[in-house]
DNA sequence: GGTCGACTAGATAGATCGTTCTAGTTTTGG
DNA sequence: CCAAAACTAGAACGATCTATCTAGTCGACC
């Protein structure tokens, strides 16, 4: 039971800011729906929002890492997982009426220019999902930096889908996000 | 003089939702860069905040629909038209320190899922955006299916890339989704 | 069994939010 | 030239924001 609050807490902040943003979500609204009160967010985040804000940044980043992971692990093809975790992505837009896509890039957006510490948390979140893909890449042959390349033209186009889907309030924009994807990725291991 | 202060409002905040977001940007700091008293908000936008924000991303997305314009436009070649907007897009947040990339994608992020007018308005701008690039690309011959598909996987790459581009501070994400654009457009035109 | 740290609980503070208010100035049209 | 409209100006309001504060409960360990 014990440590338990702390959990509730960073999956409350995980999912308002992934819907709202950063700027939008309050600390009540955050304490509320863990059903936390005020003197356990400051126990276990002294510094504040802030603080409570970078670390959710590098947990949900971890966590949908190790999502992606799971899709395009190195036990499955590589094309098939991409199209499965588009495909997914996209299911997962509907089920959630368009609130649920990239966990962190409403933060990104909102705090690159005014908050250099939540800048810098999703940038090494960034930077990790580009590491590893760019490893899972590379393990099918594929010389480093074209392996590089492929892997953040993909997330581009995989974040800057969620934008316009979400917007849109159609999946049309994921789903041909990840056909081009997928012919990308094809297109590199045909050679 | 007249009617100048509405613009210079709508100036301050096109730029101010541009780098911080909707949430992020008090109408305080709005009025203050523009020069401009409470009154005249209110005189101006009756509707208040919510008003001006929609007004804003209209406006905004309007703007920016006529620089892509500029750039790919029917008198240039398609393919060097999207590879100079998007050299242009790089060079623009190496001058700005990575703050003005694309003008309505934060509020886009933020307001999707908590504010069906500004939802809306980003809805629109986007729609306006893939209907003019599919016109322009069906010009070059394409079946106007294809054309819309690559229009939207283009802007996709373009806004994805703009939210990993400021959160890491490159031009890496930028450059590399204009690449794919520029090899997708060749691709399509070629057969 | 008693003490200390971990954690819960919520009232309260102080700043800032968007908005409204009254008042004054400038511009416009008859 | 005067009256009405357009616009400027900023003080003030209630709501809400993050953070702090005091008080109390619980469980573990000596």
């Amino acid at each position: 039971m014990a440590g338990d609050t702390k959990e509730r807490i960073l999956d409350s902040s995980g999912e308002l800011f992934r819907r709202q943003g950063y700027m939008g979500t309050g600390v009540k609204q955050i304490l509320a729906e863990a059903g936390a009160p005020f003197g356990s967010l400051y126990h276990f985040f002294p510094g504040g929002k802030a603080e409570l804000g970078a670390e959710t940044v590098r947990r949900s980043g971890l966590l949908y890492g190790l999502l992606l992971g799971e899709f395009a692990g190195p036990e499955v093809e590589l094309a098939r997982g991409i199209r499965n975790f588009f495909a997914g992505a996209a299911e997962t837009l509907v089920e959630t009426d368009y609130a649920d896509a990239c966990p962190i890039a409403t933060v990104a957006l909102e705090t690159s220019s005014t908050d250099e510490e939540l800048r810098q948390a999703c940038a090494d979140v960034f930077a990790a999902w580009i590491e590893g893909g760019t490893e899972r890449f590379a393990a099918e042959g594929l010389p480093r930096p074209q392996a590089r390349a492929l892997v953040i033209q993909m997330l581009a186009g995989l974040e800057g889908a969620f934008v316009l889907s979400r917007a849109l309030r159609s999946t049309e924009p994921v789903e041909l996000a990840g056909e081009a994807a997928v012919a990308a990725i094809e297109a590199a291991l045909r050679d």
